[in-house]
DNA sequence: CACCATAACCGCACTCAGTGCAGTTCTGCA
DNA sequence: TGCAGAACTGCACTGAGTGCGGTTATGGTG
């Protein structure tokens, strides 16, 4: 059975969609108690599913796998990136648009004080079955964007560039905050997390900032961004 | 058991050595074979075991997992990349020596004509935790080489820095391979294959070539690359 | 050559993820 | 009220992966 999404009666939410949504939650509630108490690896689909009081056969038509539970919301950050690109200013070049989306995206996380998110971070880091699907995600997250942003600028972007500048910005970001999480020191800061991300980025796509002031023509030594690697 | 790797007697190989060797290929290549037959869900552990002639269980002395058959060579190419930045010339920026190393990466494949590449290029676009254990193995490498070259420039890179810089490196180049290999037509000519990663390259690493091609002052309208997008 | 420590091999039994099937219950709607 | 369809659930099954214990083969040593 596939796993339901939305309601049927598009004016009115009926009371199986009600039901459902709240026994989806429950089984996400549960799953991040026990995987907090037990571990992941030891915590099985059929505890999860005895916790939300569900059968475990049942557990299946809400999530395809254990990994889903700590994804629930897929394709929220998508589609904010997706509308950020939408909402540019006439004069916003590729990157200043993406710079934007990502930031945004990155900015909206209300996510980084929720426990389902610390969870999160800390099983990616930890279990190499949940950090495989979130490069997943995030691959296929990158594909659609790269696609709205050739689709924004279709006389300067083909569809392989838009790729590559989009690969470009996601991948320096996550690098940055990979080393960044990595530290120990740093968790507990969201502000410094963010100025070294920043300051990163800033280094890693000074080229592509520079590029997309103009067509890719004129030389570009005036308008340096701010953070050029240290002499 | 861990899965051993080198031989014990440092001067000679080992009958017992060169005989593991064999039946780690034999595994590699009745997997490569079941899987283009059958495909890859279709084909179980047992099968290839019992085609290597080899019994189930001992299946996972040479092999962690079915995904780690298309892998067999996990680390070469990093090793690749790091001897590229240690044998950096002393002019060489950061930028500079990453991009040499992808380069060479890309075109030391003698990976891409063989049908094991193919096959697995082919599995990681189709399966999903196929995709999700290449993705992985991406990462760490990234990791791996971002430390390397913040070793190389301790005075220009810090390791978030460093980290940024590969990150959108490999993320330009693996998104816009991406995009050219999802187009069907490439696909089944490893010399379209090959250049496809050319391409992939030139289109992802252009703007770094421009900034990197002198401390940032001069026009370079000139030394264009041949892959800008389309006026 | 004989011996022994060790590593590899392999069958067996087990747990858990995930699927197909069939029977039952519940919900929305006419 | 009744009915069509959706959801729930148990059962049986396959396949991945692990732990254990017994057996065999190898390599080094006296």
């Amino acid at each position: 059975m596939l796993v339901r999404v939305g309601c049927r009666t598009l004016g009115r939410v009926s009371l199986r969609d009600r039901k459902r949504a709240r026994v989806r939650q429950a089984l996400v509630d549960a799953a991040a108690e026990l995987f907090e108490r037990d571990g992941y690896d030891e915590t099985t689909i059929a505890d999860i599913a005895a916790a939300a009081d569900i059968g475990t056969r049942t557990f299946f038509s809400y999530f395809a796998s254990k990994e889903e539970l700590l994804f629930p919301e897929g394709d929220a950050r998508v589609r904010a990136a997706i509308e950020a690109i939408a909402s540019r200013g006439p004069d916003d070049g590729p990157a200043e648009v993406l710079l934007r989306a990502l930031r945004k995206v990155g900015d909206d996380g209300d996510d980084l004080t929720s426990r389902l998110a610390a969870l999160r971070l800390r099983l990616i880091r930890t279990v190499p079955v949940v950090r495989g699907r979130a490069l997943q995600l995030q691959f296929d997250a990158q594909r659609e964007i790269a696609g709205h942003l050739a689709s924004a600028f279709p006389e300067r972007l083909d569809r392989v560039s838009a790729a590559a500048l989009t690969g470009a910005f996601v991948g320096a970001v996550t690098s940055a905050l990979q080393v960044l999480l990595d530290d120990p020191d740093q968790i507990g800061d969201p502000a410094e997390v963010r100025a070294a991300v920043h300051r990163a980025t800033d280094v890693a796509l000074t080229p592509w900032l520079r590029a997309s002031g103009g067509p890719w023509t004129e030389a570009s030594g005036a308008n340096r961004p701010p953070s050029p690697p240290p002499p």
